[in-house]
DNA sequence: TAAGGGTTGACAC
DNA sequence: GTGTCAACCCTTA
């Protein structure tokens, strides 16, 4: 069966740009870019990867815009509900990226919590788990911190998990 | 199979 | 309070 053609959107806000794709129905990834320029060379990068390149694409996600302009005005929003594809990840990974979407807006847990939550003793698989997110924000993994209330990592930079967290109201 | 990683907790100073 | 180190265990090369 025919694979369906990748779309795409870019949602821009203070902090740079928010690449969305979509295979159907289903989000494939969510990246974050800091420019324009980056994201023509991910673009050129995706074409060579998927055959027929993905397109531009803005109708299909008008709730996702929607949904993001509003968390970039910091009113609280749920991103649970979108169908995401979790197929690119490993079990593990899957498990851990499911488990930091249950963590509610504006609060934060440490990579030990979440390990706990899944039965799990290795923390830094947690963080590596976290690393390779490709759904940012919408698995929240910029409200997974340090145990000694340091930010610990962020796979898109540390200054955009500081202004994520300032958004959503969380005091550092 | 070995090395690395978004961590943690214990211990020493 | 801060630094060091072993241990956790998954992923990647």
């Amino acid at each position: 069966m025919a694979r369906p053609r990748l779309i795409f959107t870019t949602i821009s806000f203070s902090q740079g740009l928010l690449l969305l794709i979509k295979s159907g129905s289903l989000i494939k990834e969510i990246k974050y870019l800091a420019s324009e320029k980056d994201l023509f060379s991910y673009l050129a990068q995706l074409e060579q990867k998927y055959s027929p390149k993905p397109i531009r694409d803005e109708i299909s996600f008008k709730e996702e815009k929607d949904l993001f302009h509003r968390y970039f005005k910091g009113q609280p929003v749920n991103f649970n509900h979108l169908p995401l594809d979790f197929s690119q990840g490993t079990l593990f990974q899957v498990k851990v990226w499911q488990e930091a979407q249950n963590i509610p807006y504006g609060r934060t847990v440490t990579y030990k919590e979440l390990a706990q939550r899944i039965n799990h003793s290795g923390y830094r698989s947690i963080g590596q788990a976290l690393g390779q997110n490709p759904f940012l924000i919408v698995v929240p993994c910029h409200r997974v911190l340090s145990s000694n209330g340091r930010l610990g990592g962020f796979s898109a930079g540390l200054s955009l998990k500081k202004y994520l967290l300032a958004l959503e109201g969380v005091r550092l």
